[in-house]
DNA sequence: AATAGTTTTGCAAATGTTTTCATAAATTTC
DNA sequence: GAAATTTATGAAAACATTTGCAAAACTATT
């Protein structure tokens, strides 16, 4: 028996009532008689209707859905962002539309275009580094928007996240602290990722600013893996001339150069000090533990969830204020006392 | 100026022509000449209009969108599974609609109601086990299934994955021929899981085959965490009596253990071999590199997108059969010979 | 230049809901 | 127990599209 999808008729037919009644059921129950919102459930029991929620969508009615978009999933961080940020949405009856761009801006256009057909109610975009059309259609459209994992200050727009360039001298200025001066820097390449270039700018701009320049071939840039990092710290530790610290851009790259340094004999922390930023999952547990600066992806995921929802059912698109999740600096045993740098400290404690 | 949103009557005043001819404009523009698609052309670009597919999806036309359920995207394994799921749905079109439900089967099912109220043109569920109204919902609505990450034979259902329970006799075996005899487990807490379930009665049947039995204090139930498996694997070999070896039911706890033995000091794989399931992204680069049974999470994503992908747009529903992507053992460098084996043989009955 | 044949376009109905307004039914009040 | 209220329900318009059908505008043919 070939029975077409149930529809409001026919559940209207079936509690004998009308589509209105039925539409009623739904949205206002309580005007609904006690009885008669029994035949009704009865019928929509029977008849297996699920209700469709795009003829809703086309009376100007929520969509329920938030678009959310990043560079990978690929990325533990990334994913991590995502979670918290679909749980803090779903508790307040959103479905999100994922996608990711591959660090490709024009995409990232391209997929907007796409979640506004499909009429979402807000979106949520990564970082602060889009081609110019998407300001654009997001300005046009006045659609909800929050740009999270980034803070700026971007007139206009309501960002979440922290201040990249700020973990980046905080890393730095711990690496100083410990007297380093012999110091190589790991980043993954920069376009289409504001995040890792304001990291690395600030790195170096802190480094100089203490009179230290990082030659070129201490300089390196290594893809986001495991792999290409160990390979490329194997590298750098098997010169003669090893650097007694090593800036990672974040921790993966760190923990490949840890791997890297075990794989060489190296000691960490005596022979040579690893640091990453970011503080991801496994890096307090790592052995030794990674001293890095921790970036709140789970608060930053639940934050932006809060204010993304606050702008499209508050009503008041200007509402929710960016909001910075301050970075932290996690000194732990992966950084140590320059070599050779004054008499044979004892760790200290900060 | 408060202007409206733009709809096809917008455009079709702007271009002077009617809106059939502006829809056909997007649907069948080849209907339409040159001329009459350079005026719309140019009106859908003054007024700013986007599609609406929420008023198209009510005229059965599909919604172009596909539900996709994990249990958490926590798990890096499964981000890596829906970035793969991802993009081969995103080649065709389809723009994923993405929850987890936290093990909860419950939420489960309510998560898929709400995916069909968005009239999903598809869904991909992860793993076998799901409430009993799920099986009934996906068949009452004819709607497009597949269930991926396990492999199942269960008739009527698509399924694109790995063989668990294999996988878990496979890295048993290993463990086995490396004469150990005295061996602890570590598996996840496995309700909601039939993943770890299967493999934790495989590997102990496996053992049970070859004679032999974990004792209850051998037999550990670890949350999925390099904290928490690094902790409980910290306990273990601080017991006077440490086993030879260590399997854990994936690579995330392996991870941790692998932490919990240089945390005691213990020479991997000389002390102790510790081995995990997955072959997730850094196992192959730790140091030391581990030995465990790699599932093929790329693919199985892939693969998944495309069954789907053409049980929708192929028409046939009954079309994409389960398919098996095999797992396959990776003997890396955390596993070795028993201590002391040789001399160890207990009786072998077969 | 009239006719037949095509191609292009518009009209109007249809899609599955929600909502306003009006009416019918139930309840309260005197 | 009838009138006045209040509450519950239905009819019909509205939402943003698509599409079958018919009319209009071209082309080709004679």
């Amino acid at each position: 028996m070939k029975q077409k999808k149930a529809d409001i008729i026919t559940v209207s037919k079936a509690a004998r009532v009308s589509p209105s009644t039925v539409s009623r059921f739904f949205n206002h129950p309580e005007l609904l008689k006690v009885a008669t919102r029994a035949k009704i459930e009865n019928a929509v029991k029977r008849t297996g209707y699920i209700r469709n929620r795009a003829a809703q969508t086309i009376h100007g009615i929520r969509s329920g859905t938030i678009g959310v978009l990043v560079p990978t999933l690929d990325h533990a961080i990334f994913a991590e962002v995502v979670q918290a940020f679909s749980e803090a949405v779903t508790k307040e009856g959103f479905t999100i539309l994922l996608a990711s761009h591959g660090y490709d801006l024009k995409t990232e256009y391209a997929i907007l275009r796409k979640f506004l057909e499909h009429r979402v109610d807000g979106v949520v975009l990564t970082g602060m580094d889009h081609d110019e059309a998407v300001f654009q259609l997001i300005d046009s459209q006045e659609i909800p928007c929050v740009f999270m994992w980034n803070y700026s200050e971007r007139e206009g727009y309501t960002s979440i996240g922290s201040d990249n360039a700020l973990a980046g001298r905080m890393i730095t200025e711990h690496i100083l602290s410990l007297g380093h001066a012999d110091i190589a820097c790991m980043f993954p390449p920069t376009n289409g990722n504001d995040r890792a270039l304001e990291r690395r700018e600030s790195v170096l701009a802190t480094l100089a600013a203490a009179g230290i320049s990082v030659p070129e071939n201490r300089m390196l840039e290594t893809v986001y893996s495991i792999s290409a990092s160990k390979r490329d710290a194997v590298d750098l530790f098997s010169s003669t001339s090893k650097p007694t610290a090593l800036i990672c851009g974040n921790d993966i790259l760190a923990t490949g150069a840890l791997f890297g340094a075990a794989k060489c004999k190296l000691d960490v922390p005596k022979d040579v000090s690893i640091v990453g930023i970011g503080d991801f999952k496994g890096s307090s547990d790592f052995e030794p533990a990674i001293t890095t600066v921790r970036l709140p992806a789970k608060q930053i995921g639940a934050r932006a969830g809060e204010a993304l929802v606050q702008k499209i059912v508050g009503g008041n698109p200007e509402g929710a204020r960016s909001v910075h999740c301050l970075p932290e600096l996690q000194v732990r045993h992966s950084s140590g006392f320059a070599r050779g740098s004054g008499s044979n400290e004892e760790e200290a404690l900060a």
